[in-house]
DNA sequence: CTGAAAGCGCTTACAG
DNA sequence: CTGAAAGCGCTTACAG
């Protein structure tokens, strides 16, 4: 059954050393001769003995862990950002706490939740949080960071990537090739990513003088895309379509086919965004932009631990560019080449 | 800046009554009257105290964490899992700290991480651990679960659906709807989940004197299906394919309508594994074997909660009953209805 | 380099 | 119901 749990001064005993002596021996950098160190490696290994992070959290004042909220993570897009997190903290010997929002919700009443574990710093990704809350965690002296999201006035970083510059961008593009009618679908209307990418496209349209852009939302899912894209044709004939996400994407392209008999990219052009996976698949092809999530990954971590480390350190508030990904699904100028690079 | 933190002490000063009292009223069902409990809210609220989890772990030796080792995350069947698996422990109010894996490694160097910080239970996916590691799991009186996994003669329950009884149910599907020649696309050959699909459809094959199916590895990838659909067919010509997960079939539609110009089902029928949601999606269609995630998730957790309450809980080794989601991408036999249930 | 001792912030018998 | 006290298993000055 369920034994003793053998705890350092068990090892002290066995190893026949003090206590503290086999709390150096697991603090690398701690003063302790290699003849101790090694009494204490082999009592321990005789023992079977762990130092209890607890413990060690506890009386340390840093639990080495830290929080990531998820939401949303159905989207493809977030498994592949969750799965480079984890990596990169687990190499670095972080832990990390998960939490699980409904998409886009704040975050308020799930971060004391974090809080009482005393996580050393939080990640929050398709979520937001008040600037209370921003500011009591701060209070706290635990480091926000939001990822792919920001909030005005709030004491927290964000990393995000250049979501007006790419609306702005496939405006042009769509422009440049002789597209007449541009059309938009929208994510969540009030997040941010969304708002910027259809503030970019819509303003880049506007700039152009080219006819006003049609829209219809789509709530970030296959289905909300399939959708909106059937409205889109009852009240309208785009021949160029930008969807705020490639899972929209992809109903969209298949709303069109199935359902409407359009060709893409012959008759309808389609661009989305986020670059996931399916968008390579032979069925799809779909041409995307594709924020650097390595490059956000890391530096939303190091800024984290940097904030961890010295807390002096200033908030971050990085816009990444963005890429192109160029398949089969818009028609695009003669010019660019297979993977084109926004500055 | 940092500033220090409000502890138990501090409020009892505030509130006029002693450190014990304070905890009382953060624990339920403590004796404590509601004058007192008045006080202590009060105090709370105006210092802004929450209390300190690490140190309620570690006195009270429990951690109120449950460690959840995943991999493959990039198959868009286990974020589905995982989302499951977080709402129902936030729920329960359930820490969940997560491990990321290697895909279908063994897990023996991760556990040891995840029993330092005194998790309660372990519940693993995708991935094994040796009978050495759950004994020492045992030993310490930490439970485990495998989900979806099983390993032979380990201290560690299994919750898993019927892989043999769907591998069989889909080989008589396929010949009673008159196909010629089955074939199997394999996942990742030495995982529980690919063996015990194979022997049942294999062993179906045989009893009914069928021709020997046709077999390539697809490793569980999108890509993986697609190399060995054209593998397949480079070296003979089925007319059904049963593939050990969804998203490898995936890959073999697109394989057999962009590079074989064959239809689907017309000229191949194709059944896959898992139902995730692409299988629905209008491109597609995949007609999938759909285990019952739900009730695996709920007999996990309850099971794992089980044995965390009360150590002489027996082990579980469950073998939930799949259903059959009826789409378009295979000929069966006229009788089925919709939604298809192997009892 | 080493050990004795204080203390992290709680819970929980124990006595009243 | 309430408070004083012990103790969870460590780290880390402090003194030698």
């Amino acid at each position: 059954m369920t034994q003793k749990r053998v705890t350092s001064f068990d090892v002290a005993r066995e190893a026949g050393v003090s206590q503290s002596a086999v709390s150096r021996a697991y603090t690398p950098g701690a003063s302790i001769s290699k003849r101790t160190r090694d009494k204490v490696e082999a009592a321990a290994r005789k023992l079977g003995y762990q130092p209890n992070a607890i413990a060690r959290s506890l009386i340390s004042r840093r639990s080495n862990m830290v929080g990531i909220v998820m939401a949303d993570i159905i989207n493809p897009f977030y498994p592949a950002v969750l799965d480079m997190f984890m990596r990169k903290f687990q190499e670095r010997g972080h832990r990390v706490m998960l939490f699980m929002a409904s998409r886009d919700q704040n975050i308020d009443d799930l971060l004391p939740q974090l809080l009482e574990y005393q996580v050393d710093g939080v990640i929050i990704t398709s979520s937001t949080l008040s600037s209370e809350m921003a500011e009591y965690c701060s209070k706290l002296g635990t480091p926000v960071t939001l990822f792919n999201r920001y909030v005005p006035d709030v004491e927290a970083s964000s990393i995000c990537c250049d979501n007006i510059g790419a609306g702005r961008s496939v405006a042009d593009l769509f422009l440049n090739s002789k597209h007449q009618q541009l059309a938009y679908i929208a994510g969540i209307e009030n997040t941010s990513t969304n708002k910027d990418r259809e503030y970019g496209y819509k303003t880049r349209i506007t700039e152009r003088r080219a006819k006003p852009m049609l829209k219809e939302v789509g709530n970030y899912t296959y289905e909300g895309g399939y959708q909106a894209a059937l409205r889109l044709f009852a009240a309208g004939q785009p021949d160029a379509i930008f969807c705020a996400n490639d899972i929209m994407a992809l109903g969209v392209m298949d709303a069109l086919r199935s359902e409407l008999k359009l060709r893409i990219p012959e008759d309808v052009s389609i661009i989305g965004f986020d670059d996931i996976a399916t968008a390579a698949w032979q069925g799809y092809r779909l041409t995307s932009i594709r924020p650097p999530i390595e490059r956000m990954v890391d530096a939303t971590i190091n800024n984290l631990i940097e904030r961890i480390e010295d807390p002096s350190t200033p908030l971050a508030a990085s816009i990444e560019s963005i890429e192109l990904a160029i398949r089969d699904s818009a028609r695009l100028p003669e010019h660019i080449g297979m993977l084109h690079s926004f500055e």
